[in-house]
DNA sequence: TCGAGGTAGATGATGCATCATCTAGGCCGC
DNA sequence: GCGGCCTAGATGATGCATCATCTACCTCGA
């Protein structure tokens, strides 16, 4: 409680520029598939999970473990993509409790006109000034820090 | 248009590896501070820039500058915490159209009862299992990517 | 077979982020 | 000294994220 060890200069600096980067990485990728799609981020997440499944059907658990959105994020978000046509609520036969949250047709062409776009955004923004040798890097940076989330799930923070 | 170039497969999971990481541990970090002190992480933000100032005075354009958010969304946000007394507006006898945004006291005790439990929540989350080595090339992956932001601030995405 | 506890999911309230738009004051050339 | 343009900032509407809570169904043991 007392003697708190402040973040060093280079600690200060790698974080901040962390969150500044993610901060305006994810608004810039937001506002293009927003402006020539119509999709946000998070849709777009949705139906790649979506159209990833067997025959476009998911358990709303399923998009939820993938995704790692809390649940009712994910139910809300449904429900607004639901009203927008792009997937439809099915019942679950196998389990009276759940539901099926199945692709339809306009989902799968509001994704397929998306992707391209997008893709090329994230690959021009992101992929093109980075090294394989960073790009490893970020990705072992990116499963410790995933690890201590896990592993510290019942701690304070 | 026609030819896009997907992403392979060690950019697929750095890329996937990378968002989930930040969202995750955003949400901890937000979680936390919320449950401990009431803050979220923007209002955070906020706190530390005026913290920083000289005489705990910004202009809301400095504020703006420093943290990379959007007009709008500082100026709906320090409506908010004017409501809840962590800072206050004043007028600016420089430009007439300008206003001073000042630390109040409630403000500043807020912030430094916060900020101990929250770097350590950083500090055990993320600096923690990272080499100085790793802290290193994320901030240069981090300032690479910013520098494109910028850059590329004309072109369509 | 029934009751306790767990799981799947929906929902209302609230605060947050973004967009479009608006006001007001500064600045500059004529 | 005024008309056009810029900059500083506020605001209303809308969609999004989170929290607390609720219902319905499943499961398993006595």
């Amino acid at each position: 409680m007392s003697g708190t060890r402040w973040l060093d200069d280079q600690e200060q600096r790698a974080w901040r520029a962390f969150i500044r980067m993610h901060g305006r990485l994810t608004a810039r990728l937001n506002r293009q598939l927003q402006a020539d799609s119509g999709l946000s981020l998070a849709d777009y997440e949705v139906l790649v999970q979506l159209t990833d499944a067997p025959d476009g059907r998911l358990r709303p658990f399923e998009l939820q473990r993938d995704l790692q959105w809390e649940q009712s994020r994910l139910s809300h978000h449904l429900t607004r993509m639901q009203r927008r046509g792009l997937v439809a609520r099915e019942e679950c036969d196998e389990d009276g409790r759940g539901a099926l949250i199945a692709l339809t047709d306009e989902g799968r062409r509001a994704i397929v006109a998306a992707a391209p776009g997008h893709v090329e955004t994230v690959r021009r923004l992101f992929f093109e000034g980075l090294t394989r040798d960073q790009l490893a890097t970020l990705r072992q940076v990116s499963d410790e820090v995933l690890a201590r989330l896990d592993t510290g799930a019942d701690l304070g923070g």
